[in-house]
DNA sequence: TTGTAAGCGTTATCAA
DNA sequence: TTGATAACGCTTACAA
């Protein structure tokens, strides 16, 4: 079923049908509502190879999704609820969000490029960004529309938007020092994402503040899993100088990180104070309930949406691009595993 | 950069730019050579929707998820490991993974209909199945070739391919039986979804051939979230007559299960034994551990993607499709969380 | 208001 | 081994 068939079936012209379908002007109404009800009945939606091919667009926005080395489930939980945001945003701009998967044993650098050169997409946002990610100067280069959701160290103009590490950071290290910490452990990411390389530096940095120097011992990477947290709780308890707090850049380790410490009989917020990342995943239901960090998933892929729609659209009307660089803020949640240290 | 500018660089023609691309015969190995250096030279790769209307085939096939209404987490730690696997295996014959996110707020069977007749894919894997799901009668009268992940209560022919879920509620009850339980709770899914469905009818099963009638008053339907095994929690705690034992059909319910009785000072295993379904999301660091079941996702990914290439091999050959009914099977893990009642 | 026809970037057929 | 050309299904400029 194309669109010459419809228009046999109709005995109207194939350009009449298009115009029709696309809502252009020019048609009248009792043929629209007749082509309409054709396309309905015989179930005939426009081909959407023929349709780019034309217009030189695909109407599709694609979203990369890298997966962790480390194989957090974080990750996920996370992505989803930021899909669902996106999608309705895009879906109100006639656009389709396609995910595309890259899967552990490809390059993502070769994975953008086709995706890039085949036209498949005609924005897409790039996540888990590395402090050098090539894939950001080659879709510069190419001048596709896209955003890196996640900082990177590459000068270039570019649209970014980044959860606020330092601010997490910085709130966290305020709080467990106001509580009266001074001892105080990091655990980051062991990989080259940037974010555990932003969020231990902001650490650093608010210590600093307080007259505190971060010492490597304090310093702790492990792989973004449950076991990646339990291990750490290994690590943190077999310590001669025990730190009386521990700040997480991300909630996976945390929950490993509850087991390890519940396997010793040492509670959090009692004998070591814990403050986690954001609610995903299961932050809400670790007890005793865990100080962390909220922030909005809807609203930030809808954020995301409208930022690719931006820059689509100025790209069409052939505007200046104005490229937003974007904090996303994340608001703190006292929880009882945040306490004065003990004694 | 399309064909025609490549051609007329190398001073070649476009037939021989696409046999030398595609691998077709016909062309020296010195031709091929210049054609392969300068598409990499300079960026190139065939326009994917001229070569999908071309070819009639797009190379890609789809994997739609619903986001699930109750907003659970599980399914999404489980669907990126499935499609790692299922990736792995696609790339390898020259196939392209997309991921559909169905919106909350769009009609699934819409969202399918309009990948079906746009011709987006060239087949399409659906999971999250309802008991009376109208996308698998309509996929097989569009004959599109697809896979349903999870079954359905529809008749007609098609490949579906299901986790085990009778043989996990039979081991769970089984097991439970043979610890000394005999009042036991069975938590399923409070919506459509087939799963919970079967789920619940199996323990029913599986409890009358031990002499035991389940009665209402011990099925409980709570939201497949961490919440919602909140709730259960505490709906398990204010009965009179409290069951001894709790089987689950989805872990995340157990996270909020173990959370709850946390709160009340209830040990699981002592006070009320568990049972909890699959490895994610965090099964594996609950304390006390927690009985449950093993399955490899990736596998199941790998298993899902040789099924739907057969598929469409089948339907390029133009052979008759013998349409493979799976039931994947998991292993149970025994863990503190299942013992013999108190007392 | 409608019909005709060109052209989007490929692949495949046929002729050279 | 290579080149010319038709055709895939669509949208749109232009003619009627």
């Amino acid at each position: 079923m194309n669109i010459h068939d419809i228009a046999r079936r109709l005995n109207i012209s194939i350009g009449t049908i298009s115009r029709a379908l696309n809502d252009r002007a020019g048609v009248s109404a009792k043929t629209r509502q007749r082509v309409l009800d054709a396309a309905k009945r015989y179930g005939y939606s426009p081909n959407q190879s023929g349709r780019s091919l034309r217009r030189g667009a695909t109407g599709m926005i694609g979203f990369m999704v890298i997966p962790n080395r480390d194989r957090t489930t974080k990750g996920e939980a996370f992505f989803m609820t930021i899909f669902d945001g996106l999608q309705s945003v895009l879906a109100a701009h006639g656009l389709d969000l396609v995910i595309h998967y890259c899967g552990a044993d490809q390059d993502p650098e070769t994975h953008v490029q086709r995706i890039v050169e085949r036209r498949m997409v005609d924005g897409l946002i790039i996540s888990q960004t590395n402090r050098s990610d090539p894939r950001i100067d080659y879709l510069i280069e190419k001048k596709l529309p896209f955003i890196a959701f996640g900082r990177s160290d590459t000068r270039r103009a570019h649209t970014w938007t980044d959860l606020d590490f330092e601010g997490v950071a910085e709130q966290s290290i305020d709080l467990l020092y106001r509580l009266g910490h001074r001892r105080i452990a990091i655990a980051t990411a062991a990989n080259e994402l940037n974010f555990g390389y932003l969020y231990l530096e902001a650490c650093r940095a608010s210590l600093a503040r307080h007259g505190i120097v971060l010492t490597d011992d304090l310093i702790f990477r492990e792989p973004l899993t449950e076991a990646g947290g339990y291990s750490l709780g290994g690590r943190l308890l077999a310590l001669r100088d025990r730190p009386t707090a521990v700040s997480l850049v991300q909630n996976t380790l945390t929950l490993g990180l509850y087991q390890r410490l519940s396997d010793a009989g040492v509670v959090p917020g009692h004998d070591l104070s814990i403050i986690g990342f954001d609610q995903s995943p299961n932050g809400d239901f670790l007890r005793p309930s865990l100080t962390q960090f909220r922030l909005s998933l809807t609203e930030l892929g809808e954020w995301l949406g409208c930022q690719i729609i931006a820059l689509i659209e100025a790209r069409r009307a052939g505007r200046q691009i104005r490229h937003a660089h974007k904090i996303w803020p994340l608001q703190i949640e006292p929880g009882e595993s945040a306490q004065p240290p003990a004694r």
